[in-house]
DNA sequence: TACATATGATACAGGTCTGTCTGTATCAGT
DNA sequence: ACTGATACAGACAGACCTGTATCATATGTA
């Protein structure tokens, strides 16, 4: 569901560029590869090659490759709140239009050309292993996604917001379909519609 | 979403067991173990291992590893439409029950023990890649689960058949998500409610 | 100058991957 | 008994994978 739009490194102001370092760039170019290419077709020889990193310089910021996709999705997650945060601002104190501000960005980005789905999602798929150490990271997103979303069904006058939690979940985690379907834009209006159908129901009074 | 349940071959029947052709071995080793740990976690040789095979009747059973995802992948979709008829069946000519069945009993499957989401969804994360020819299968079979609803919806009095087909395929692809999810049953009831919901507002007159 | 830190280049070890090859055993039909 | 189809066993090639080891280079600081 993260954006992944290209990023300079955060430090566009200076006259100097001073070059990211070694790890900034191969986090850069593996956020970059993982997400259009998944993780394993990925091999740790092409981020070197694509960051123009020598391979010594890799292992001493990534203890392995796993830490590697550890830190990608860290990143994910960081870009993630911030661009729902922007999603919600201009609605500040209105929770209803906040949660259709968010449906709506995100069928936006799910018709996008270089949206491939949720990093989170897609990394589940790809390492469905017991104890990989992936799956903390993933856990902890959805935990949190789960909480703001219960959050802000509660603060809309939700009857059952862990309910509607639940059912806004689903969605969010349905929408990474749009990307891949025959008909995206009709997709994406649907996901809107059936956000706004779910959260009427479970707020209407009576 | 499909279940893939031990399959003994289709021939318990008859007194000599009759062992499994090499190719049906192997694809059903393919079908246990690509849906459980992935598709490239699990490499030919392994899967030549567990159906007890040689290598050379694994390839003169399928041209290449594609070719067996192509297969699995087809298996899978048949599967899945017998399991759908047979949820549907009870239930002819009541359309409306016909929708609510499919999902509930979409919820059962996505709380099982084994639920790893659904084989083309996952597959689809696995290869991104532009041409793969695993991406057809995929492509087909959610074309017909879009037909299939699309009927469904208009058979149950839906004012825009294809915009609920939409909202409830999103549904559908989302259902993966359940699996992982720390509270499994409570999000298996909101695909069910979400699904009633989104129904209910899609076919209500007025 | 001397040292510390970060980085680059490159070779290598040991494993796994897909796919090909040769050789042998079994069984059915003729 | 001969033939063809099917299967098993195992070696092999060539590529790719992760991770390590060694050596050279640049920059900043004391």
């Amino acid at each position: 569901m993260a954006s992944h739009s290209p990023d300079t490194g955060g430090q566009s102001r200076g006259a100097a560029p001073k070059p990211a370092s070694a790890r900034e760039r191969i986090l850069q170019a593996a956020r970059d590869s993982f997400y259009r290419e998944g993780i394993r077709a990925v091999g740790v020889d092409t981020l070197i090659a694509r960051s123009g990193v020598a391979k010594m310089s890799f292992y001493r910021s990534f203890r392995s490759k796993d830490d590697l996709v550890c830190a990608y999705l860290d990143s994910s997650a960081a870009e993630y709140w911030e661009w729902w945060d922007e999603i919600l601002r201009p609605h500040r104190d209105t929770p209803r239009r906040q949660l259709r501000a968010l449906f709506f960005a995100t069928a936006e980005k799910a018709t996008a050309e270089d949206f491939r789905g949720c990093p989170f999602g897609n990394t589940l798929v790809e390492f469905p292993e017991e104890g990989h150490p992936a799956r903390a990271v993933i856990v902890k997103f959805r935990a949190e996604r789960h909480a703001r979303l219960r959050e802000l069904a509660r603060m809309a006058g939700a009857r059952d917001p862990e309910r509607l939690a639940d059912q806004l979940g689903i969605l969010f985690e349905g929408s990474g379909f749009c990307a891949e379907a025959a008909r995206p834009s009709g997709r994406a209006s649907a996901l809107v519609r059936a956000a706004e159908t779910l959260i009427d129901a479970e707020t209407r009074r009576g």
